[in-house]
DNA sequence: ATCGATGTTCGTCGATAATCGATGAACTGT
DNA sequence: ACAGTTCATCGATTATCGACGAACATCGAT
C-alpha cells in the first residue's frame, strides 16, 4: 500500500472540514475514532463497498481530520490531534449535534 | 415573487446544515445576516450572478439556516432563530472558525 | 513462487452542485 | 397600460459526489 498523502492542516479549508463532515458516513467513521485509539479501516462496517469506504477515507485525510498508517497490508486510522488546535470545538459540536434524528 | 419554501426544522439533518455551511459563498451571506437584522436579497454583493446567488439562497433554507420574506419585488432575507435550537452552537462555532485563511 | 488478505485506484454510473444567461412572475411607479 | 425592478426559475454546461465492481499493488504466509 502506499504512504497515503496527509495534507498540511495550514492548507486544509474550512470548507474542507465541514464538506468532509457533511457526509454521514464519514461522521459515522469520526465518531468511532474519537475514543482516541487507531481503529483497522476494515474494522469499519457501514454497509457500503470497500471500495466506497477507501474513498471516505481519503475524504477524511484531505479534510484533514484523520490519520492512516499503513501497516502491512492493512492500515489503522486515527483522528489527527492537530485537527483541533486548527478548529477548535468544531469534531465537538458536530459530532455533539449528531443525534439519532439529525443523522442522515 | 412566490412564497419561498421553508422547512420544518425538525426534518433538516445536519447533513443538510453543514453541506449548506460547507460553501464559502453561502457562509459569506450567513456572516452579514449574524447582525440579527433583515437582509435583502439584493444587498449581497458576492461576486456571483443574480441566479446563482437565488441558488445559494435556496440551499440555505433547505438547509433551515435562513428565512426569506418577499416583500412587493423584494426579497428579505434574515437568520431563522430556531436553527441554534435544533443544532446548538453549530452557527456560532462555524463562523468563528471561519477567518481569512480557513474561508475558501 | 504462489496464494490470500487488505486497501487503493480506475472506470463507470446516475445524481447532485455550482455557475451562467435568459426568461418569467409579481410588484411599483408613472 | 406600460416600463422598470427584483427575485425565482429554466435550460445548459461543467464539475463533483457517492456508489459499485474490477483491476492493481503490497504484504504475510505457505
Amino acid at each position: 500500500m502506499r504512504a497515503p498523502d496527509h495534507p498540511q492542516l495550514s492548507t486544509v479549508s474550512l470548507s474542507d472540514a465541514l464538506g468532509a463532515l457533511a457526509d454521514p458516513t464519514r461522521r459515522a467513521v469520526v465518531r468511532v475514532l474519537t475514543d482516541g485509539r487507531e481503529h483497522l479501516a476494515g474494522d469499519f462496517d457501514l454497509g457500503v463497498a470497500q471500495s466506497t469506504l477507501s474513498h471516505h477515507m481519503k475524504k477524511l485525510r484531505q479534510g484533514g481530520i484523520t490519520h492512516s498508517r499503513p501497516d502491512g497490508t492493512r492500515c489503522w486510522v486515527s483522528l489527527r490531534p492537530e485537527f483541533d488546535e486548527r478548529f477548535p470545538g468544531l469534531l465537538r459540536t458536530v459530532l455533539g449535534l449528531d443525534t439519532e434524528q439529525a443523522r442522515s
